[in-house]
DNA sequence: ACCGCGATGCACT
DNA sequence: GTGCATCGCGGTG
């Protein structure tokens, strides 16, 4: 038997995403009662030459300068959609990226999704974990707390590791991804 | 293992 | 017109 799972409310988000993103890794998330354990995710604030924050309120970005809680979605290289977490306070346009989920519910509806069979390969990535949880751009500006989508606590405390961000050109030298140590379930490893 | 590249949409320092 | 908060494939070690 599993532990019952507890709910985590929106109030979890409204605190700056460099607390909040270490404490993602461990939390699962579900949208329509798929998905699994979040295992990476990136910080992303509003100082950041990386965060589509940076250059100020936009419509595609608009999300992240509303209430916490929210999810903020965006379209990745004209294919993929990339799911993120809004933190701290209105205004502040923090979000995390989550990055890579260890798979636990819907298996194979996800499988359907991805069009693969290794669990290994459904949530190991941004664009990879849209599509296995079926996101949209319709999702953007949902509530965490509400349907589609369902967080539950993490139980315990995981070890986690630190590295630069994947996938960006500038602020490279910020250590603002973190992952669950020894997951499989990764975009890529961390370097020691 | 690494590296290069095409796909594909759209925001835009 | 340029550049992505990506992925999967095909090439070379």
């Amino acid at each position: 038997m599993s532990a019952p799972r507890r709910r985590l409310n929106r109030r979890f988000f409204a605190r700056s995403v460099h607390e909040v993103a270490p404490e993602l890794i461990g939390v699962t998330v579900l949208v329509d009662g798929i998905g699994g354990r979040i295992v990476e995710v990136e910080a992303y604030d509003q100082e950041d030459p990386a965060s589509h924050a940076y250059i100020g309120r936009t419509a595609r970005n608009a999300v992240m300068f509303e209430a916490p809680g929210h999810a903020y979605v965006y379209r990745s290289y004209g294919i993929h959609w990339c799911l993120n977490f809004v933190c701290d306070r209105p205004g502040c346009a923090e979000a995390a990226l989550i990055r890579a989920l260890e798979p636990t519910d819907g298996l194979d509806v996800m499988r359907a999704r991805r069009g693969v069979a290794a669990e290994r390969a459904l949530c190991s990535g941004p664009g990879k974990l849209g599509q296995a949880l079926g996101l949209t751009l319709e999702h953007s500006g949902l509530a965490l707390d509400e349907p589609p989508f369902a967080l539950f606590a993490r139980s315990g405390t995981p070890e986690i590791v630190t590295g630069p961000r994947i996938g960006i050109t500038r602020a490279t030298e910020r250590s603002w991804r973190y992952g669950l140590e020894g997951s499989p379930f990764l975009s890529r490893p961390f370097r020691p």
